[in-house]
DNA sequence: ATCCTAACTTGGACTTTGTCCAAGTCAACA
DNA sequence: TGTTGACTTGGACAAAGTCCAAGTTAGGAT
């Protein structure tokens, strides 16, 4: 993920310790986690860093567009490097596993005219869910 | 909604003045309240109702399947009174307005094999993200 | 190489959303 | 009408997130 840093530094953003090391701990596939996790992870390689230095990054990280926000349960957000590949997300009920899916076709498609009330409508986010393998060997 | 109350009283539930208000407050068309807005509506009814009361309320409805979870941005969940006709819902990202919406075919039909990964997927929740018609016309 | 300063970081207070519990109340049945 | 276990209550607690005043620093200017 030093390609996102070297985007950063183009828009001007001071290269600071923290914001790198939030960039690598997000660095990687298939990459869902939580604010505190991602301070977790950060705090193994820069031990001062604060939780208010993640949350302040990850929020500017999603304002320019660079890690989406994934709120899939009612509990903490996610956060998302995986964002400028279009894809939608498959999550394990038993043990919250999540996955990117690429499902076929436009998800916009599926929604006629007459159902979409006059709105203008932009996207769609799917979350499947269902069980993952080791899930579904054990009941 | 009295028959909800019909099925509450047949599954041996206890008819209190506090489910009374709460399944009340629920009924209707495209309702997706959080659970202090649900508290907010019932306090008009029933004062003395606690927030521990809706949220044990709500809990308990959504457990026997008569109202649905849903949890659309990172904040508080909503609670939802149409779980026995499946849909979908379209959020305005300019105002928070929810409706209900009932896309053509089956969501899951677009996940491929390849794209499942060996989970056993069954269900797949969409939102359309959109701005409704009053949103669209203020830029 | 050093200085300067706006930008960044920090710890803690605070808010929102939700859970839990001991004590008090009451709906339903006998 | 009395009994009792289910229900409700207020408040304490927890998790997730925001906000702020004070301290630190990256990086351009000298
Ligand atoms: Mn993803
Ligand atoms: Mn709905
Ligand atoms: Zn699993
Ligand atoms: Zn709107």
């Amino acid at each position: 993920m030093s390609d996102l840093l070297e985007r950063l530094r183009g828009r001007g953003w001071r290269l600071t310790s923290q914001r790198r090391v939030v960039a690598e701990v997000l660095d990687g596939e298939h990459v869902h986690l939580t604010a505190d996790e991602v301070h977790a992870r950060a705090v193994e390689r820069l031990p001062e860093i604060s939780r208010a230095t993640v949350y302040n990054t990850l929020g500017e990280l999603v304002c320019i567009g660079e890690v989406l926000e994934v709120a899939t349960d009612g509990r903490a957000k996610r956060y998302d490097p995986n964002a400028h590949h279009a894809h939608q997300h498959l999550i394990c009920s038993g043990c919250g596993a999540i996955r990117d899916v690429h499902p076929l076709g436009d998800p916009l498609a599926a929604l006629p005219e007459a159902e979409r009330f006059g709105f203008t409508v932009s996207g769609a986010e799917i979350t499947y869910r269902g069980l993952c393998p080791q899930c579904s060997n054990r009941p």
